[in-house]
DNA sequence: AACCCGGAAGGACG
DNA sequence: GCGTCCTTCCGGGT
């Protein structure tokens, strides 16, 4: 994945016209039938990779903290189609990652603390993980902690796409500035 | 105590 | 069946 600071938000979160219109033209049709329409949209080199959020007809679970405050949750919001291989799949954890930062409604979880710099902080890890395992959704019987999600994390060292800081719920993308 | 780190093993999934 | 990306567990360091 690329982090380049040039990009604006528009460039990784679905774009609102494609948000509409799959609105307007799918409500009650599969997911298939909206993702086969997505495909024939013209594809634009600098979009990695699109997501699709669109009306939703299931209902959240019960959560075991604070629903009060829980931020609405529709699985199929975070699926990706990922331009490599043309099919479609879960984020990886640091797109995730990156799509909570760009979005607003997420800020309290987590923020940067220099865009420039790909540095940000988790605010909330117990939200940033339960809703980590919404989204990937992996068929486990073991309980997510951060121990378990930083690990994961901290594999993007040594695949050169995170940096280390030593610093507490503190990571660093790297960034195309960086290399 | 609560993190951070990376090795080891192995599972889930495409 | 295979490679990637985690998930689980852990011993050691900060």
């Amino acid at each position: 994945m690329v982090y380049d600071t040039e990009d604006n938000k528009h460039d990784i979160l679905p774009k609102i016209e494609d948000v509409s219109t799959v609105m307007e033209t799918s409500t009650d049709r599969p997911l298939d039938d909206v993702l086969i329409k997505k495909s024939e949209y013209p594809d634009d080199e600098t979009i990695e990779y699109q997501s699709f959020c669109f009306p939703c007809d299931i209902k959240s679970e019960p959560e075991s903290i604070d629903e009060s405050t829980e931020i609405y949750f529709d699985p199929k919001e975070w699926l990706i189609n990922d331009n490599n291989s043309g099919k479609i799949r879960a984020p990886r954890q640091n797109e995730f990652l990156y799509f909570l930062l760009e979005d607003s409604r997420y800020s309290s979880y987590l923020s940067w603390l220099d865009r420039n710099e790909g540095l940000f902080k988790i605010h909330q890890p117990e939200r940033v993980i339960q809703l980590w395992t919404k989204v990937k959704n992996r068929q486990t019987n073991g309980v997510m902690d951060y121990d378990t999600f930083a690990r994961g994390l901290r594999y993007y060292y040594q695949l050169g796409t995170m940096i280390k800081t030593h610093r507490k719920y503190t990571f660093r993308f790297k960034m195309l500035a960086n290399e």
